[in-house]
DNA sequence: TAGATTGTTAATCGATTAACAATC
DNA sequence: TAGATTGTTAATCGATTAACAATC
């Protein structure tokens, strides 16, 4: 029952902590205090110690936090250290460069299946991992565990597919796909909207003066 | 000198507002209201006229707004009125779909040439559009008008490559590396952390109650 | 004109920053 | 113990929502 509701802008930062403390562990530093991590991430000191407080105490009066520590507990809030079955739908070159990104195995993602529509991809292999038929999709969710679905197909089949998948247990999807998907709140949607992100740059440069 | 800050909040949800009107363009609507568009974006018509007023009246008091006006001046907002022109650092699978996403071309942004280090890379082409030489990336810049860049290379080759298209007077970067670019502020960073995107999802899943 | 809906001001809510007592 | 830095409360700031007069 831990009822503290986590705000929108503290989860979206855990992930940036998590790559700095990554950073760190690699450069094998032991200790940082928060006015240290403040200044390499350009943000307020008083910020990582609001933010971290949301989910209990990790550092220590007059030392700081341990590195180690705080890497392993943000990766436990993050849930890294549960495994994840992944599928991708849509094997096109998104999808392709998403199942070639083999960094998120790392992570604990593990990329079970890919799916697609197109005779010419069916069949083929993408490091070892099969392109099955997407008429395949309702009998291979019955017949594995799967919780997150990555969507890379065109705009107009993502809604019907992503609505089958939650019909089909689905736990999460990614979507990558340039549409709002409309599905039951008890699945995650976390959405990559590309096109939007490069008018968010348009904007930015449109509106530089110094251009 | 349009003094008046846009905040980082209203800047996010603009392309948003602009797929949106895209869409009710595309069903001929002719004229919408704030209300039933708020309806249909899940956010309150109060906000939706407080963004647009940040950027002048676009709707008439008993009528509400007509659809292609807005979506015309949201698109000038957004610099779309203007042509930009790309490259992509990094051949690879993220670069490769990027070079494919041929939908960019019609809002105004021209993929002029893509740049990798691997000689099996070098010379194809995509699109029509031929693959060069990291080494060639100097002069070409200087040959060549190019306002963005898109950074698909490996974290570890990313800064040294973003440093030199800084000073080689590129206008604004969209950055895929897992990592923070360090610019001259006058440079415009829209960064795509794909990895931090599944994290939020990662974290999302484990914290929902319902499974 | 009456009805509808904007543009905009005021009120509320939430997030960030500052400050400092607690404590290692 | 003295110095450093957290955890946490209080103050500030900014963003969202509500309300309504202006006006088409």
């Amino acid at each position: 029952m831990d009822e503290k509701k986590i705000s929108k802008a503290v989860i979206n930062r855990l992930p940036r902590y998590y790559r700095y403390l990554g950073d760190l562990l690699e450069k094998d530093v032991v200790r940082i205090s928060s006015k240290e991590l403040s200044e390499m991430m350009s943000v307020t000191a008083s910020q990582i110690r609001q933010d971290l407080n949301n989910f209990g105490g990790f550092g220590q009066q007059g030392y700081g936090y341990n590195v180690d520590y705080l890497y392993a507990e943000i990766g436990k809030i993050l849930g890294l250290d549960k495994q994840h079955n992944i599928i991708i739908i849509g094997a096109g070159n998104l999808g392709q460069a998403l199942a070639n990104y083999a960094d998120f195995e790392r992570r604990g993602f593990t990329l079970k299946s890919l799916f697609d529509i197109d005779p010419k991809l069916i069949g083929n292999e993408i490091r070892g991992i099969k392109i099955r038929p997407i008429d395949e999709l309702e009998s291979y969710m019955k017949e594995n565990y799967v919780d997150i679905a990555a969507i890379t197909v065109p705009r107009f089949n993502a809604s019907e597919i992503a609505n089958n998948l939650a019909k089909w247990g689905i736990k999460a999807m990614w979507n990558f796909a340039p549409t709002d998907l409309n599905l039951p709140k008890d699945i995650v949607v976390e959405n990559v909207h590309l096109a939007e992100s490069l008018l968010r740059l348009s904007f930015r440069l449109s509106s530089n003066k110094s251009n």
